[in-house]
DNA sequence: GAGGTATTTAGAAATTTTTCTAAATACCTC
DNA sequence: GAGGTATTTAGAAAAATTTCTAAATACCTC
């Protein structure tokens, strides 16, 4: 729930690659690794960050973990950032 | 313009104090500063991660060098994170 | 339950990040 | 231009991150 543990996840490109390779749908911690020159290790790795932060939701079937994004901490950011660029007024002139 | 660049320097609770400063406008070095408990150069530093990141402008006005926001990047991230949960059809129930 | 596949955990090495102190630069005022 | 204030740069120490190998766990199938 806390934007450190969301941005830092966000903030690593092999992480944000697997969020974008959630975007289609469900993949197997194993179908994400063999995307990657990277152990399976690794690839472990960067899930557990991006459960923590919960952008990703896992759910297990027989042998394997399946994960897929999850859109409302995805959403939590937009609006942090929204926050941001809205209630200026000298916006205007792009 | 990489996103690497943009979500590292988010990725800092320090420097995304400073953005939430800059909301109301703009602000010197020094006054940014004197809102942590941290050493001018420690603030320089993280200036500097923003301004690479293309999230702040500078501008110098006699001894002072005046920073705020800069809404088009932001923007571009929001784009990002929009792309990544757009495009789902299971995102309906809630 | 034995063997097999999928994934995670533990521990260590390499790299990157954050912070400090001290010194340098820049520009302003008198 | 001398002295002063604002900010940055350099270099080093401490902490955090990323990656690997090796081992452990989990669960499936026969």
């Amino acid at each position: 729930m806390g934007f450190a543990e969301t941005f830092k996840a966000l903030s690593d490109p092999v992480r944000r690659e697997i969020l974008e390779m959630l975007k289609k749908g469900q993949l197997s911690a194993g179908e994400i690794g063999s995307h990657f020159d990277m152990t399976g290790a690794t690839i472990s790795y960067h899930l557990s960050i991006l459960k923590k932060a919960e952008l990703i939701k896992e759910n297990k079937n027989k042998n394997f973990i399946y994960y897929e994004l999850n859109a409302s901490v995805v959403e939590e950011v937009m609006l942090w950032l929204s926050d941001l660029t809205g209630g200026r007024e000298d916006n205007e002139g792009k």
